[in-house]
DNA sequence: TTTCATGTAACTTTATATGTTACATGATGG
DNA sequence: CCATCATGTAACATATAAAGTTACATGAAA
């Protein structure tokens, strides 16, 4: 399978809104992101329906942030995305009636649930707000690069 | 992508042959696990490298495990495979110039080391040799399945 | 009513695990 | 020595899922 990179990807996107006033036409954002914009709209619509982020049709339409981000950990944009896999193993076959397959199955299931918990948790002590602030430090003197420069 | 379960599926073999005098050839295997031999044979090459299980070819050939079961754990198992990713998810861009990206990976790399390093650790817990107790405990009373019989 | 922007379905591409076929290599038994 | 058995491995096929692309419908603004 290819690495599922959405999580990655709708985060860089929400960080970058947060930067600088919108709305963002998807088009702008997939510049940013050096992507399609129908792959903008994808990963954005979950986020969408649970009203983290609102979109708007037409004329100076496009995309803005609508929640706190302080509220918002990384772990509930995770949960927008649909709650996509986690982990790359898991087992053969997950009810089987071989024995054997059983033993092993309930071995490997204890170490992925604590490794799938624990990411969870991870993500769930992350907000938005702290990512923001992590960017700015990061940025330090640097201006910002405004992603929206090509409009005019 | 596909699910990885080819940890699963080497200890399901393991396990198998742990129970009863080798040695088993990859057909045998295979028809127990209800896959191909060039499957089996796939996921052995690894451990055999390392030395956990023996191959012989010809007559009377076939599989044999090589190693202390109670010296290997499930981690040593995974490395024997070639350590596989283990997450699903992954970063956009592993090293990217966009600072905004940077921020989003540090944030995301910590989480996905974190249940990375607890996922290892947990099969790190877990020797073949446990496994096969736990097995023993859920065959109870029951007579163990003779995956050779069709040999007869 | 033209232009812009999202919404979405359908299709293509890419990555990876798994399954299959074919054949070379080498060991055993006659 | 040769037929048989079994592994080793390359090559190819299939399955699944993410990411990218195209096409077009919908609706808002100028």
């Amino acid at each position: 399978m290819k690495r599922d990179s959405r999580l990655s990807g709708v985060l860089h996107v929400l960080l970058h809104m947060a930067q600088q006033p919108g709305p963002f036409t998807s088009e702008t954002l997939a510049k940013a992101m050096d992507t399609n914009p129908v792959v903008i709209r994808r990963i954005m619509a979950g986020l969408r329906e649970i009203g983290y982020v609102r979109s708007e049709k037409g004329h100076g339409g496009g995309w803005t942030i609508a929640c706190d981000l302080s509220k918002v950990t990384l772990r509930d944009v995770y949960a927008a995305l649909g709650n996509p896999p986690l982990l790359a193993m898991g087992n053969r076959t997950e009810a089987p009636g071989c024995l054997v397959e059983q033993a092993v199955n309930a071995a490997l299931d204890q170490a992925f649930d604590d490794a799938e918990a624990l990411l969870l948790a991870r993500l769930g002590e992350v907000t938005l707000a702290m990512l923001g602030d992590d960017l700015r430090k990061r940025l330090g003197s640097r201006k910002i690069h405004d992603i929206s420069a090509h409009r005019a």
